[in-house]
DNA sequence: AAACAAACCAACCGCGGCTCT
DNA sequence: TAGAGCCGCGGTTGGTTTGTT
């Protein structure tokens, strides 16, 4: 059957969204929780189709969501899980939760692919990675026609084992990361702490600066905080109380924007804990269960102090 | 200071899968 | 069971910023 492209109606906008329109798709999301994005644009009336809208909500607007420099443990991270997962970025993106896919599709396309081919070493270790893994391309599968099914499995499984090997360290906190693909200096990456809220060197317009959405969910937050002392928390996508504050703002007139303070009280105020999307727990016990128990017994014997 | 190139990233597009009727 | 519609994902594009000459 052929569908018609969502967005090719009439009157649909396209292009950055204003602060106006975070706004009205933030209230209602709060209001009605996300999910039955076809309802979004006809109950708010955004000129904007259901795709844009969700997009740009679990892209920019979602709560949690880490943005600035990726850290070096982040970066391993994500190429380990490239090796393992292939493409599928929001798979790996459910390993990283207050990053979005696009995020970690850019940041693969942007820094990693490059930082990869670039020492020869790493190429040959990457190849053996990508060629091998059960994500691999089919041309790439084509390269090793000649190689006889079972030396393949076996070079397969011992990829996968080296990969969760890999994966392993990363994930652990308590083992050091060694420099390896990284050519960035912890130095650069070690502003972790400040890139979680956000902060994008550059100046961008509207759509593309974090600084108006730090300031709108600053002003929820602060309010929140207000009201919701007596709760002690925010929950972690609970935006409810939020809705306050654009209650007593207004979304009419931008003016109201510029009344936002920064985002430092966001911070304090919301751990990136707190903001942690809930069901990323259960993925982890079974990726650390399924890492840990095909692994754990070398991974153990090298590292005795883990656990 | 201007022009050009490279890097970055938000947003769009189209496909596939799932759900509903 | 088949068709229609919606949602989510991955690939790609295009605008903006930054760096270099």
């Amino acid at each position: 059957m052929v569908r018609p492209p969502c967005c090719h109606k009439e009157g649909v906008k396209k292009g950055p969204w204003t602060p106006e329109e975070d706004i009205i798709l933030v209230t209602y999301i709060q209001e009605h929780g996300p999910g039955n994005w076809r309802a979004v644009p006809a109950n708010t009336g955004l000129l904007r189709c259901s795709k844009s809208c969700r997009l740009r909500w679990t892209n920019y607007l979602r709560p949690g969501i880490k943005r600035g420099n990726f850290t070096q443990h982040e970066e391993k991270m994500i190429i380990h899980l490239q090796a393992l997962l292939g493409n599928r970025w929001a798979a790996i993106a459910s390993y990283l939760p207050q990053r979005t896919d696009n995020d970690i599709k850019n940041y693969w396309n942007t820094h990693l692919k490059k930082k990869l081919n670039k020492t020869p070493r790493e190429v040959d270790q990457s190849d053996d990675q990508f060629s091998t893994s059960p994500s691999m391309s089919s041309s790439s599968a084509n390269s090793n026609s000649n190689v006889s099914r079972g030396q393949w499995e076996r070079h397969l499984q011992t990829d996968i084992h080296m990969a969760k090997k890999a994966l392993f360290e990363a994930l652990s906190p308590s083992i050091p990361i060694a420099a390896t693909t990284s050519s960035s200096s912890e130095s650069k990456h070690s502003a972790s702490v400040s890139s979680f809220l956000g902060t994008q060197e550059r100046s961008n317009p509207y759509a593309s600066s974090t600084d108006n959405i730090a300031k709108l969910l600053k002003g929820w937050a602060k309010n929140s905080i207000k009201t919701q002392d007596s709760k002690n928390q925010l929950a972690s996508n609970d935006f409810d109380s939020k809705i306050e504050i654009k209650k007593g703002v207004g979304i009419e007139g931008g003016g109201a924007f510029q009344s936002f303070p920064g985002f430092e009280s966001f911070r304090s105020a919301v751990s990136p804990d707190e903001v942690k999307p809930k069901p990323k727990q259960s993925q982890w016990s079974l990726f650390e269960k399924w890492l840990f128990e095909d692994s754990g017994d070398i991974l153990l014997d090298e590292n005795p102090n883990f656990i």
